[in-house]
DNA sequence: TATTGTTATACTCTATAACTATA
DNA sequence: TATAGTTATAGAGTATAACAATA
């Protein structure tokens, strides 16, 4: 990200206002990196589904079919913690993929507890829609922020993520 | 934020692997901001959560306290566009931080039509702890990306959410 | 005993739409 | 007619807990 010179940080920022409010004090909100990370959230999520359109998937199905695409033969239990999702929650998300046609799930013959999932040839076509879609967002986000500071912004945002989660422990 | 090097970007990121996962491989959600947006407001989201303990407060409503405390007689249509939120959301929200006698609205006598919320003694009693504790978790954050980068990263959420609300139009 | 996945269930947060009252 | 706020309702999206099958 483009430094901003010393000590005009908050200054150079640009005037959120919230929205484009007339002149509403944020308070400690202003410095507050959980509410910014909501709104960006849901603002960038909301972009994403437009540029989706007919082609809607929900956020969750999204990630999950994402994952199997990259990772063939993933497990329940290994999407759930990559997706950050409760097992429960992939099972759902899950069955609707498969009822979709876009994945199958073949038990594991070493371990028949366990269900590895695979995209189907309907699943990685309609992936490549989304794909091509989701290179359209992301470049929109990216003219939006700048090439370096959306580079940027993913460390940080990673860094965030992996120091919090060891924290928990 | 710190820059990586040119052509680095990438393996300076700390690993992901989503968690602390063996070797998924992400694809395109490697790259998709809103992805780690997402995850980023959760952890953040839990660790205040967990700072404020018997102190708890829903995401929404210290968003919404923060806005009467610092804007004292701010309407409710007003608090809508300052949270993003719809104004039932609002209006629901609202009722229960005054049946938890945190705040209390009086009808404006110019407009009989609109409320203007403001916070009661024991609301500003609890929002001084919440605000400390606030705080504790803000220095955690900016502990963790470092003071610059936290500058950055409001900058850069706040860039988008601005950019991306105005798209909408 | 521990783990994988399923199910039933419930919770949290939010918006939509129709409404009342005021303007 | 338009706006502020309310209400009833529904919908995403998720987790919890108890469970069956397998290890």
């Amino acid at each position: 990200m483009e430094r901003s010179g010393p000590g005009v940080a908050d200054t150079a920022s640009p005037s959120l206002r919230v929205v484009e409010n007339e002149a509403i004090k944020l308070g400690l909100l202003d410095d507050f990196i959980g509410y910014y990370l909501r709104l960006a959230y849901e603002e960038a999520f909301q972009d994403f589904t437009q540029e989706l359109g007919a082609d809607s998937l929900k956020p969750g199905s999204f990630a999950l079919l994402s994952l199997i695409v990259e990772n063939p033969g993933i497990t329940q239990t290994e999407l759930s913690r990559a997706a950050g999702r409760d097992k429960s929650s992939v099972t759902t998300a899950l069955r609707l993929l498969e009822d979709d046609g876009l994945i199958e799930r073949r038990r594991l013959p070493d371990d028949r507890r366990s269900y590895a999932s695979e995209v189907t040839a309907k699943g990685q076509a309609v992936y490549g829609r989304i794909a091509a879609k989701a290179k359209i967002h992301s470049d929109r986000l990216e003219t939006i922020v700048g090439a370096d500071d959306k580079n940027a912004l993913l460390r940080v945002l990673k860094t965030l993520i992996v120091s919090l989660r060891q924290r928990e422990r």
